[in-house]
DNA sequence: TTAGATTACTGGCGATTCACAAGTGAAAAG
DNA sequence: CTTTTCACTTGTGAATCGCCAGTAATCTAA
């Protein structure tokens, strides 16, 4: 029988360990949450440089837990664009305070001052701008709709 | 050179995951803050089963981080007493955005609804709370001073 | 039309990490 | 003393990891 996954605990923090609890994962929803990237190319195209072999086992795992939606992209064929899940997107509030908490303890941090201060001084408000922001399909830096400001 | 430590970017994100982005150091922390548990034995007898060498290891690694800090106890030498630091009471909200969102969509979790709705409806002072009875001693759930209530 | 990129993967390989079992030395308990 | 408890360490195989080299399908330029 393949595939039978054996949970270790009900324990909310240990189901959550479970479904993004490596390394990895999390740097793909951020991935999509911050910089608005889509594809297996431009998630492997990110400076923590991750193998290849490790990009496609987590995505099929976040794709297999509900995290994200794979599909062909309509103008490239070769392409497979992922997204975020409801249950993707719920996740932002946890990278939220994630990011909070390494601005904080991290001395060579690259999180912008004003953004963490933003997000403290209103969290909830800017959390639901993220929300949406994401789910128009742009990122919270980057992108056409981005929250924070073009690049180009 | 041993243990040069290099990071893999300036990320917020990536700081998270680098100090605690694995399967078993966010267990450690939920028991010294839920559970009030402080000793080797105790983190062992978890229900998800962590082997021995795992848990010397991630204990060693989150003292090295600044997360734990390690002590002999003072009632029986044998044993070494593990606190978090002020930098690892600051992860206590990142916990309890987990599991919020496991208690989401975690059809068969064990989180206490009650609980959930009472973090959810009052969040930032009831993290104030909780790191409070952390600080004197106490898991939120289970020991002397609990916000929750007593077992014995 | 065709040669060359690009894209999303898969497979091989050695190294690291993992789970599991068995010890070790120090201290406490009886 | 002897036994038990405690915090680890060590050893062993299995699984996973990081790195590199493909590969089939598709797009792009000449």
């Amino acid at each position: 029988m393949k595939h039978t996954y054996q949970r270790r605990s009900d324990c909310p923090i240990n189901f959550s360990l479970e479904v993004f609890g490596d390394p990895w994962s999390l740097l793909i929803i951020r991935d999509i949450v911050y910089f608005g990237k889509k594809t297996y190319g431009e998630f492997l195209a990110s400076e923590e440089g991750m193998a290849t072999n490790i990009l496609a086992s987590r995505l099929a795992r976040l794709e297999q837990r509900g995290i994200l939606l794979k599909r062909p992209s309509e103008k490239d064929r070769r392409k497979e664009e992922y997204a975020l899940t409801e249950k993707g997107l719920d996740l932002i509030p946890i990278m939220v305070e994630m990011a909070n908490w390494s601005a904080e303890h991290d001395p060579e941090t690259g999180a912008p001052a004003d953004w963490i201060a933003l997000m403290k001084a209103d969290r909830e408000h800017m959390i639901q701008l993220m929300r949406e922001t994401v789910k128009s399909g742009s990122g919270v830096f980057v992108g056409e709709k981005s929250l924070v400001g073009h690049i180009g």
